[in-house]
RNA sequence: GGAGGGAUACCCAAGCGGCCAACGGGGGCAGACUGUAAAUCUGCUGUUUUUAACUUCAGAGGUUCGAAUCCUCUUCCCUCCA
């Protein structure tokens, strides 16, 4: 692989690289990469929209650069500075260790866990004096500290910044003098603290690190940012349908987003990709690539078939899925109406929902369509409930 | 400390004594068309024993035959003055 083509792979999707120049330097030089990103250690359950950074650590090990996974506990104790959540819970060691633990897990269904080095910044700062801490506040100044969006803003609308904000970035980017890094990895909104390590780092006589931002994943709706309390996004731990049905329901614009940021796919296949759909082929079937990569990386390549399968048999061809879950209502006086059914076995939300959707003709039996909001039945039923598309239920009264 | 404005369903937002379970928009859900895409159209979006009843409009009281709408107090937010 040329020098190009790593390049090329490794500014696919990215947000800014700071400087180009002087990666293309480090490339060339033939040196093993040192190449750090950091995480917070509080939360553990991550989505796919977090593994944009994992992925691109991932690339970079294929082009046989080492990753650092940078564990950010003595940091997490500070809390980066947001200005609204001032407060966050101090984690206690334990926590820490066990968060620590859950993320290893799921970062090592993408990167190499062999290549990999686990690092915990509190490492070198649990020795540090008050003294050296002093000595490294003294390496940045205020000015330059307020140039920081989200510091200006809040100086100039006059809300308070506690000077403890002022050393997070400090110690991040002391991290990377710590670990003398080639390039440092982070969300867009980590830029300001990444370049504080380059600074730092010039400042000891370390080569500054590259600093490469990826962009925030948007969610399923195209629109907002990939997050959990939106619900809209795909979890690593996801069940293979659901991880497929969720790829198929995102647009085919955002579709070729997600191949830069979440696939592993050569630049060239997804070149291919577009230039086939482009003569006419089907974005779906594109599609149907994506979601099987995904499952294949979370969960293995059988799911990833048998989600396939699945997902034609019952999209495309109406039928009711194989694994449906399967429980007993108990009746009061032998039958049950439609609507309690549906609630009870949480197919709606509330017997008012259940019979909308028995209106709307969203209900069906069996695969047969209910009409009648009122029709009960009697103990000894077993059948397939359905609301919907995706609600299924295979229910038995007693 | 003083003056004023505001708090309505998931979000925004109308309503300012009865026609209000509450206009409209967004979001969401369902149906049609499809490729679980987009666009478009339709319906729904408090609960229940569902042609009707019940509980909602920051909270607590009050006025009234009747209150989201008027009055009092409380809590929270915003603007201006000190």
């Amino acid at each position: 692989m040329t020098v190009q083509d790593a390049l090329d792979t490794i500014c696919r999707g990215t947000d800014e690289v700071i400087k180009l120049e002087e990666l293309e330097t480090k490339l060339k030089s033939g040196k093993k990469l040192r190449i750090k990103a950091g995480f917070d250690p509080t939360a553990p359950d991550i989505h796919v929209g977090h593994t944009v950074l994992i992925n691109k650590m991932k690339q970079f090990q294929d082009l046989g650069h080492e990753v650092i996974f940078l564990i950010g506990d003595f940091t997490g104790m500070i809390g980066d500075p947001t200005g609204k959540s001032v407060t966050r819970k101090a984690l206690t060691r334990d926590e820490v260790l066990d968060n620590a633990k859950t993320y290893q897990e799921q970062i090592f269904k993408i990167l190499d866990k062999d290549k990999t080095t686990v690092e915990f910044n509190s490492n070198w700062f649990k020795d540090m004096s008050a003294a050296d801490m002093i000595q490294l506040s003294a390496k940045y100044n205020v000015a330059r500290m307020l140039e920081r969006d989200d510091f200006n803003k809040r100086y100039k609308s006059g809300q308070s910044i506690a000077i403890h904000e002022f050393m997070y970035p400090l110690v991040q980017g002391y991290d990377s003098v710590a670990l003398k890094c080639d390039v440092e990895l982070g969300g867009t909104d980590q830029k300001f603290n990444l370049l504080v390590g380059r600074h730092l780092q010039a400042q000891v006589g370390q080569d500054p690190q590259i600093v490469i931002t990826m962009p925030l994943l948007e969610g399923l709706d195209g629109i907002n940012k990939m997050s959990k309390s939106l619900g809209n996004y795909i979890g690593i731990e996801d069940a293979p349908a659901d991880m497929f049905g969720k790829v198929m329901s995102i647009s085919d614009e955002l579709m070729w987003r997600y191949f830069d940021l979440l696939s592993f796919k050569s630049n060239q296949d997804i070149e291919q990709y577009k230039t086939d759909v482009a003569q006419g082929k089907n974005p779906r079937d594109v599609k149907f690539d994506l979601a099987m990569e995904l499952i294949e990386r979370f969960h293995d390549a059988q799911a990833a078939e048998d989600a396939l399968n699945s997902f034609k048999a019952q999209f495309q061809k109406g039928a009711i899925p194989d694994d449906i879950e399967a429980l007993t209502l108990a009746t009061e006086d032998g039958s049950m109406g439609i609507a309690h059914i549906l609630k009870n076995a949480g197919l709606c939300s509330s017997t008012s929902d259940a019979i909308r959707m028995v209106k709307q003709g969203a209900v069906k039996i069996n695969g047969e369509k209910v009409a009648d909001p009122k029709s009960t039945y009697p103990a000894g039923t077993v059948d397939v409930f359905q609301v919907g598309k995706r609600k299924f239920a295979k229910i038995t009264l007693t």
